[in-house]
DNA sequence: GTGAAAGCGCTAACAA
DNA sequence: TTGTTAGCGCTTTCAC
């Protein structure tokens, strides 16, 4: 920008050289004492702080970038933006990340073309110092593309070889839902799961419908296919996973749904086709959202927030070079128990209260 | 990083000078070959494209930061990173922003001590080329520090002067939802607002208090201060402030909630305390939230994802010299009617099928 | 504890 | 249309 250019008020920032000048020392001991390296004299120290106060000196991102090779950057990549878990895991984690001086660059997915684009051509290549990357099941060749940043990476929910993850136990958390079920009676349990067409491959929802299979299984119960049905993660995708589910010839008591949002799109098609939860059909969530309780939704509960800035700081100590990059950390799940389960109707045992939308 | 500390697979990338190379031309020809500036024969063009894709050439962001002053990339800013309603706003600019070619930093002031220090501190300070501010309104001496970072600002759902700014009539909305609830016949009706206690100074409250009680006093009603209460934004906020306003002597029929997620909680607290909605008190809320349709509850819909879109459009408009830095933009609200509002129980009147939860 | 000097990898005048 | 030449504003050896 030149002189001419700019605005009557604006004017250019104070260099390193104006402070150094201002502090009668040189740019070294000015950058230097304001990074808080050793080696600089406390009286110095102050002086220079004092000048750079002063002359509202910021050093400038770029410039020390190139010098440094350091950011002060690191990248949260998440496959949507607008699902609730990414913003709480995004949340969790850029309180961490800014406590420890660095910015967030968010970098969204979005599609499959995008996360295509994302390992193809690495947008985030030199402008981060670490990545901590959302329920990403990284494939063997992506885990190359990543390697080929040369900066340390950490996983949230996702499976990934070589880096750090954290995630929580997700077949405790579907058996603990299962056995609720089956402990109330219910003997026939649907499934709704999100997973279909996004093309995203996140992680999860493969993984839950397996163990949730499994779960089944050892319960000693059969399931039958038209009662576990996938459709797009979220509401709508729940709600129409459930119409097609209603449409089957019998139907299950009890739906376990992959997420909360899943279970909450259940209880939309439920409500409207006129069948009472938990009377004529037990539903059970996974997450506790926050709108869990409003809707009285019973859920396997896991620690959101947690697992973001437990990612962060993974990272972080990986960034500083302390601390194993091979590093895997569980959290724990609960279970949530609240109004929309119930036994089944033939059943005796004790009855709740039933959920109501409002 | 020196040579030693490299990793055994990694190996440092290509510099313009390689790429120049092998393309038998100098650097600059490739810098403006490669950003498309005019003044490069086609050939030429052709040949540095494939020498770079062959080394895997990417510019230093830090680099050419520094050489012309740019950043590619834009800044958002919000309040919190946990309320529906930046979140979407995030996921409408995001989207704008990175199609444009930009980069996304996320910043969260979180409370009020972060607020400060983001307009005394400047952490944007020459990282980005312009900002988007989420439900801000910037403070006159705020507004100067913002000038001092010396690139366009626009503005969503906030008041501010000298930048761009896109919202929507929230005070046509608010009569929208008022006389909706007059025409049903309520005559007393309450308001559940956010605002207290944050710190944050956001847009939205205060405004959509001033406007309710302007349409109660055009409606020829009165309110009480007892049934206009404020709380922390959010489910637990509007929960805490229904439990409040239902300690009155008299309570009335309809409650006005700010927003959706004050709503929702207002209709756990409901359902706690066993007022049937819509029979015994109707709701209506604000944002057409998607788990509005999951509760039944009707509300005023705003184009969210759509704001943060044209405020990004309006900043990429600023950044690139055209367009008027001082637009302002209102998007249209809508009523959505659903079961959360019916006349109250003393009037005659349509019934509507009640709202339900789960 | 401090300073001098040499880059970091690009862009942008200017010249050719 | 292309090449040459200076920086951009820091950090970082290496001397002192």
């Amino acid at each position: 920008m030149t002189i001419e250019q700019r605005a009557p008020g604006e004017f250019s920032p104070a260099s390193i050289f104006d402070v150094a000048d201002r502090a009668g020392v040189s740019p070294s001991t000015v950058s230097r004492a304001l990074r808080g390296l050793p080696n600089v004299a406390p009286a110095t120290r102050e002086r220079v702080a004092r000048a750079a106060h002063e002359l509202f000196y910021v050093a400038s991102p770029a410039a020390s970038g190139l010098a440094s090779g350091r950011t002060t950057t690191v990248g949260i990549v998440v496959p949507f933006l607008s699902r609730w878990f990414f913003m709480r895991v995004v949340q969790g984690a850029e309180e961490v990340i800014r406590a420890a001086g660095y910015d967030v660059l968010l970098h969204n997915l979005g599609d499959a073309a995008g996360r295509e684009r994302f390992f193809d051509r690495l947008p985030l290549n030199r402008k981060v110092d670490g990545i901590v990357l959302v329920d990403v099941t990284v494939q063997p060749h992506e885990q190359a593309r990543l390697q080929a940043l040369g900066v340390p990476v950490t996983v949230v929910g996702g499976d990934a070889l070589g880096v750090g993850a954290v995630g929580i136990d997700d077949a405790a958390g579907v058996r603990m839902a299962v056995r609720h079920l089956v402990h109330l009676g219910h003997r026939d349990i649907g499934m709704l799961g999100g997973d279909a067409a996004t093309g995203l491959n996140f992680a999860v929802p493969g993984r839950r419908r397996t163990t949730f299979l499994g779960a089944i299984a050892e319960a000693g119960l059969v399931t039958k296919p038209e009662w576990v049905v996938s459709s797009d993660w979220g509401i709508e995708g729940g709600a129409r996973a459930t119409e097609r589910l209603l449409s089957s010839r019998r139907v299950p008591t009890a739906l376990f749904a992959e997420s909360d949002e899943v279970a909450f799109g259940a209880l939309r098609t439920l409500r409207l086709a006129g069948l009472d939860v938990p009377r004529r059909m037990s539903v059970i969530g996974f997450d506790d959202h926050e709108m869990a309780s409003v809707v009285n939704l019973t859920t396997v509960a896991q620690p959101v927030d947690a697992q973001g800035a437990a990612a962060a700081r993974l990272l972080i100590h990986a960034m500083l070079g302390h601390a194993d990059p091979f590093a895997r950390l569980a959290l724990p799940t609960q279970l949530v128990i609240r109004g929309s389960t119930a036994p089944p109707s033939g059943a005796g045992g004790s009855r709740r209260s039933p959920a109501v939308t409002h």
